[in-house]
DNA sequence: ACTATATACTTTGTTTCACTAGGTATCAAG
DNA sequence: CTTGATACCTAGTGAAACAAAGTATATAGT
């Protein structure tokens, strides 16, 4: 019996980061700042949990990286959303409602109205 | 990159079934069929899913189980939540209620106002 | 009597994902 | 030249949900 938190993550984390990465095309590490910053400080990852959730999202062609090198400093590999990363957002973002609206519907007791027949 | 449902459904089946007891005391195979119900045919979990949760919560002593033998038909394992368990309960709907407030609060782009500095 | 179906509980093994805990490399500040 | 911040990468671990079995009892159909 673990945190809530954590396992209530999974599958979140892609949601997330599309979401984020729709607004502007983002380096990992940044990422991690701006997840924690919106989330007001909620989703604290860590770096060996962001940057596999990215080659997944790489793999899978929602995301592309292009590497940047800064006037100083690392260089920076930026993601950016694709087209089916964007489809894909707009999935998970639906998928995201529904889910989070039925467990509500449980948790405050109401039957709902007639279905599943 | 499986389902996002079954990923999303990690963690939240121990508050559902905590919440579906908190109704009435149930015995496991009635509890598929009430959280099918409920959740308009969203959550089909299976046997082979829910039996090791319900034993889970019974080692942490969140619910107490009782033998009970219908005039007709297989014997009927029933849980019934312990005072522990209601507690729980709460606990687990404030930890879902402030998470899913975090995922709605990013997903509609706002930035909460400063905080975690 | 035999078979199938529905009910009801149990167990074993697999997969996935988040996490821990390391590692490498670059650059600025002291 | 060492420390700390930035930035990326990887191997191994653990927990939860799942699939796919199994056991047992009772009812219905033939």
């Amino acid at each position: 019996m673990e945190s809530l938190e954590r396992e209530l993550r999974r599958g979140t984390l892609e949601l997330l980061l599309l979401r984020i990465l729709a607004d502007e095309p983002t380096y990992g590490y940044e990422l991690l700042s701006r997840l924690g910053k919106r989330s007001s400080g909620r989703f604290h990852i860590k770096e060996g949990t962001l940057y596999p959730v990215l080659y997944r999202l790489e793999d899978a062609g929602l995301v592309v990286p292009e590497w940047n090198q800064p006037a100083r400093g690392a260089a920076r590999k930026v993601y950016r959303l694709t087209a089916a990363g964007e489809e894909r957002l707009v999935e998970l973002t639906t998928e995201w409602r529904g889910f989070s609206a039925a467990i509500d519907t449980i948790l405050s007791g109401q039957e709902p109205e007639e279905e599943e027949r």
